[in-house]
DNA sequence: TGCTCATATTGATGACAGTCAATATCGAGG
DNA sequence: CCTCGATATTGACTGTCATCAATATGAGCA
């Protein structure tokens, strides 16, 4: 790849940077992703929105599942990711459940973008 | 959904919040996940990086290639989404095609984030 | 013109993700 | 204990995605 000399650039090895000591290895961009896979689905991100909209900071499921047009255990595979994803947090108190957001986490989320 | 008092929480509608006027709708979700599909694969970030990292703030199509363990349709597949998602740049000269960021698109992406 | 090289596009294939219906779990109350 | 109501899990289905091999495009050069 790239023997020859390119039209508007200088020949020397500037450009040919093979993986700059910078850029991103494999399993940390593995890792990384993670949390964008979980951020890449509209429904979750209105989950999210709901939570963090919140004023008790504590969201509980049957007060999810009615603004999503979706069924309760649609939902509850979307929440489950979140927390996977280390985003929101559960308790359980009694028969309900509430989920309030990961301090901080949309933030770190946010940090991966600025020093990628 | 939702008619029996609660075990830990008052009874009134704090808690029975429908959507928030705050929170964030169908179209506007579908929208902003749009950024986040485009970063929740790790070899696209892998590519973002690499490109970030780039001295010179353009990188060649050739130089993304080898690092990633991928054939090179792969590669260009993933740059063209990245592309329409707002986070590259494309520019072609003479055979060669140079990506680069999109100025603070990576931060209008974190901005997301922030105000959910 | 015709060849070569860099990049893009197409088509096919296997893996994965979102959704739902049905069912399981588990606490609360009678 | 037995039922009810809230949430979670399972299984199946469907659509989307990542990847590759093959091919197309299109610029530079002899």
């Amino acid at each position: 790849m790239n023997l020859a000399p390119r039209p508007d650039q200088a020949t020397d090895d500037a450009c040919r940077t093979p993986a700059g000591p910078t850029a991103l290895g494999a399993e940390e961009a593995q890792q990384k992703a993670l949390v964008f896979k979980a951020l890449a689905d509209p429904n979750r991100l209105r989950l999210l929105s709901i939570v963090k909209a919140d004023a008790s900071g504590e969201t509980c499921v049957c007060d999810l599942t009615a603004p999503l047009d979706l069924g309760q255990p649609t939902v509850s595979h979307h929440l489950k990711i979140l927390v996977e994803a280390g985003l929101l947090r559960r308790e359980k108190r009694g028969t309900w459940a509430y989920y309030s957001l990961v301090p901080s986490a949309l933030d770190d989320a946010a940090g991966i973008l600025g020093d990628l």
